[in-house]
RNA sequence: GCGGUUGUAGUAUAAUGGCAGUACGUGCGGUUGUGGUCCGCAAAACGGGAGUUCGAUUCUCCUCUUCCGCC
């Protein structure tokens, strides 16, 4: 078994796992910086390490596309080339359907993606897919998804959630042919990805279609893209009721500090978003208060630290005024500070929610947390 | 002093006898499974005065100003 539920919290949904991949185990809840080609901007693996990052997730066709998927081959996978010793999850690429650049159109087979540095048109399987991830060697790996944007018509959505389901069969059959030689611990892990935008009998259709494929893993797809929160968490509720209780439930694209708090009160246990790193470099920092703009003149002067209630490197050293400096005028270690500070923050914040889930007091803090935050 | 030249947001620049545009900067907002330099919105200017004209930032004159040349 890939997870095991070590803790329950008993007033909430809340609770903290453990996931068992070939690189190792790690304790969920847990949040993922994106390190799309192999790095999360600005941050080495050893400051990961030193901020206690036990998972990043990549990107497998942005790989491909750039001719890293097979540099990382012959490296052993992504792990060894990129120096990390925690977790690698890699992306499938289906998300990349949203962006114009790559995208070209779908069928029931795969997806036509062009190459915007040769101009060459790729038809993406999920067999193909799947053997992408596999020679990019990370330890988690998501099935080619296709994902529906929030203002589709639910016509559309529901065709979206026909092609996922087909292509979660054919990925996950020949995820399993690929590794059938190799010995349980040693296989990478596949999740599943849930769509159906906001509603609910296409999200019921489709996690049930996957939970016939008995995933490691589920990932709730398609969020963080215009829907309310709360819309975004009425299907959260109700997918947590289909899928069981040992497998671990991934909802991607999810990066807002409150946001992933409340998704871990409904018993979420993965997260990634490219919020805490891209915001860092737009000069958006978490605090304890909510998010601080640093651009703003008001810190031209400014001798605090970001927040001064966090203990990381950079609040430990360095001023407002000296990083917003630094960010307006584009110098690489203002955005790697501004980086450095936010993953910090949301990994502190999770160890913490981990701490009171323990305590059994996970509700107050959630509280606590939310009358500190003014936005 | 004489001749020429210049004057438009904080800065740099356009256009026009009839709403003065753009960029950077500033202010505010946004960013959620690619975006190292991202996106949206807003405030903000015709050096001053007189004249011609229905109407002048634009044409004329005066004045101040910029820069260049000459004495």
């Amino acid at each position: 078994m890939a997870f095991k539920i070590i803790h329950e919290d008993k007033k909430t949904k809340a609770r903290i796992g453990i996931l068992k991949t070939k690189k190792g185990t790690i304790e969920t809840p847990f949040f993922m910086p994106v390190a799309t080609r192999g790095s999360v901007k600005g941050l080495t693996s050893e400051e990961l390490h030193e901020i206690k990052i036990s998972a990043v997730i990549s990107n497998a066709l942005i790989l491909y596309l750039r001719s890293g998927a097979e540099i990382l081959k012959k490296f052993g996978g992504i792990g060894n080339f990129m120096k990390y010793k925690g977790v690698n999850f890699s992306d499938s690429g289906g998300f990349q359907m949203y962006s114009k650049s790559i995208y070209i159109k779908s069928n029931n087979d795969g997806v036509f993606f062009k190459n915007p540095l040769t101009g060459e048109k790729i038809f993406m399987t999920p067999e193909k897919n799947i053997k992408l991830q596999l020679d990019v060697g990370s330890d988690v790996a998501m099935c080619l998804d296709s994902m529906p944007l929030y203002h589709n018509s639910k016509k559309e959505i529901e065709e979206a959630v026909k092609k996922t389901s087909l292509w979660a069969k054919k990925c996950k059959e020949h995820h399993d042919l690929i590794q059938k030689n190799i010995s349980k611990e040693k296989r990478q892990l596949l999740f599943g990805i849930i769509q159906g935008g906001i509603y609910k009998d296409l999200r019921e259709k489709s996690a049930k279609k996957l939970l016939k494929l008995n995933f490691d893993g589920y990932s709730i797809g398609g969020f963080g893209l215009g829907e309310t929160i709360k819309e975004e968490f009425s299907v959260v509720k109700q997918l947590k009721k289909l899928i069981p209780e040992n497998k671990p439930v991934y909802l991607m694209g999810i990066g807002n500090p409150l946001e992933i708090l409340k998704a871990i009160k409904l018993g979420v246990d993965i997260f990634d978003s490219r919020m805490p790193t891209q915001n860092a470099r737009h000069g958006t920092l978490f605090t304890s208060n909510g998010k601080l703009r640093l651009l703003k003149k008001e810190y031209e002067f400014d001798k605090f630290p970001i927040d001064k209630n966090c203990n990381c490197f950079v609040c430990r050293n360095y001023s407002r005024a000296f990083i917003r400096y630094q960010l307006i005028h584009e110098e690489l270690t203002g955005k790697k500070l501004a980086t450095y500070h936010n993953i910090y923050f949301l990994q502190k914040l999770i160890e913490k929610a981990k701490e009171r889930i323990q305590k059994g007091t996970f509700k107050e803090f959630l509280n606590e947390i939310e009358n500190n935050y003014e936005e």
